[in-house]
DNA sequence: TTTAGCATTCGCTCCAGTTGACTGCTAAGA
DNA sequence: TCTTAGCAGTCAACTGGAGCGAATGCTAAA
């Protein structure tokens, strides 16, 4: 495909985007001026169309991007200063400066980016937290409520915290031997590890006056070994199934991101650690994603990214991911290193 | 008006609120057979529609209810039947089976509230939690995270647990000694009070070494009385929205839900106490509700009910929301009892 | 290889005609 | 006074055809 041919395609998918209406090749020829005629354009039109990259709505219509058409856009013609726009983001933006890190509030923090992400780029916006197994054990506490029930807070390195109530009978006294026999033991580990040394009861490095209380955080740790996931931006996505014609199942995508399991499952399977993936349309593995994209991101911890219609701005979306992206990882690895410093 | 015609307006309104469509004199006659002529049953719509209870959406059509005949509907012509219903939906439905009360783990309880209100109902089901600081103190639990960090983890009697993460400076052994000092002094008060403590410092009762410990329990309180809204079913709703034509500002109703304060702050202003409330269309303070209607019920800590459009099973509705809000408010006193016997 | 010009295609809009479902009204009957 | 049968009137919804206009495809010449 020659030079112009590109600048053609990249021009047909730029405008569409923005304007939502089959692009002609007057229009073409009227507000990017190639300098060659409507009918050379017409023929590379036409070249394009064979290939796959482009088609018409009808036969007299003007063209509109196909999914390969995106494809080659998002791998070859995506504008790179644009992405030089992240710096700017930075510098420009009030809506970032409000992005600090409240330290142990990750919840808060993770919220916070699912907006970001979702006002930045005008899509949904979703963040998939961390997994707590994945993280180390920084503090766990247990305190008596009553005489059958104990509330176990598990806080990990990240800032998570976790609550959750249990049956047991102890005395005060033996919570409190067992609350710092497991902080002495087990503080700095990976809750994974733990885990595991809690599933082989075997090993000997298990006292036996251990072992009750560390099948209470087996517990604790197998009711919350799942992640949390926040979506935000819903309505933006709700104002694109309003607009689209009836192509028969609109509200599957709303489904979707209801389901939370199905779609974080989801997530975890299709992102790549620390880099943007982008997946248009049919691309995607599951069904109710047909008609949509879904911008990914791993980062380091979790995934984050966005989900919109074909039509979105994937410049937009592709720079702010990636810087988004970044600036969370960085966060949370600072918020690790300065628990390693203590 | 005479017992005919109330039949007649009640027939259209359940005929309609089943099928969606213009209600006409014949499917009247037909369906239901009052014993009287398709003629006399136009007479008396005739009169219904001049008593504003009816209106046809255009002349040669059936009718249709409007707000005041929903309204009249509500108030004279539910089926007390269907009230019945509630014994059978707690024995019949194994969804209700479910909802069996974990201690301490109310959110979870609240959120299955919800989402049992929206399954039982087909509506959009709320839940509006009950404040923290209308609840009373259990435990409070203070920990150190490093050196500067302070876990604040705060219990109330009916299970609200809230964890706080603070700035603050203490030894382990000051810490013991003011967690000692909160615990033996505040539990069993009611949060609202404590505050109020906090706030009259002069009052003679505060010894200069609690002063600090309360400035912390003043800014947790602070921080968390805001109250947290469960909703489930939107989907529902999004169904209800793809239905209807254009009337403008269709997404109002989906950006009222998705604003967390103001839609709580709504429920708060209108529910009542112990008592299902109905608000049909403009009854509705907020523009964005008008062509909803909405049911709400005190249970006595918070409020909870459904909210979907004018043509919804009222009678359903009606008695699901107060079977669940008695329920619920069963639950949560029971807990409270079972405090007390501590 | 590019360009100009012209025929062609086809969605969109408007309009007139038809159909069918209701209502409103009136006059007769109970 | 209330009820009923019958009939005329109304209007949304559907149908098909005509005209319009925005684009394209093709061809022949530059």
């Amino acid at each position: 495909m020659d030079q112009r041919k590109r600048l053609v395609l990249k021009q047909i998918v730029s405008r569409y985007i923005k304007s939502g209406e089959p692009v002609s090749s007057r229009t073409l020829l009227e507000e990017y001026g190639l300098g060659v005629s409507s009918a050379t354009i017409r023929n590379d039109m036409r070249y394009l169309e064979e290939q796959g990259y482009i088609a018409k709505p009808y036969c007299s219509a003007g063209r509109v991007p196909t999914e390969k058409g995106y494809r080659f856009f998002v791998d070859w013609l995506l504008d790179l200063s644009d992405l030089a726009k992240e710096a700017r983001l930075h510098d420009q933006h009030a809506l970032i400066e409000y992005y600090r890190f409240p330290r142990q509030e990750l919840e808060r923090l993770l919220r916070k980016t699912a907006f970001l992400l979702a006002n930045v780029t005008g899509l949904v916006g979703f963040v998939l937290s961390p997994r707590l197994e994945e993280t180390e054990l920084e503090q766990i506490t247990l305190t008596p409520l009553g005489p059958r029930q104990l509330l176990v807070v598990l806080v990990s390195n990240l800032g998570l915290v976790e609550s959750q109530v249990l049956e047991a009978q102890f005395t005060p006294a033996e919570l409190a031997e067992i609350s710092a026999l497991l902080n002495e033991r087990l503080r700095g580990k990976p809750l994974k590890e733990i885990r595991q040394f809690f599933e082989l009861e075997e090993e000997g490095w298990i006292e036996p006056a251990l072992r009750n209380s560390l099948a209470i955080l087996g517990e604790v740790l197998a009711r919350e070994s799942r992640q949390r996931l926040y979506i935000e931006g819903i309505l933006s996505l709700l104002e694109s199934v309003l607009e689209g014609r009836d192509q028969g199942d609109r509200l599957g995508v709303i489904k979707l991101l209801s389901d939370e399991r199905r779609f974080a499952q989801f997530l975890s399977e299709v992102a790549r650690e620390g880099e943007v993936r982008v997946l248009i349309g049919r691309e995607n593995p599951l069904p109710e994603l047909q008609g949509w994209s879904v911008i990914t991101m791993g980062y380091g911890y979790g995934v984050l990214g966005g989900l919109g219609p074909l039509r979105m701005d994937y410049s937009k979306a592709f720079s702010t991911t990636l810087y988004v992206g970044n600036r969370l990882r960085a966060i949370l690895s600072s918020a690790e290193r300065k628990e390693v410093d203590n």
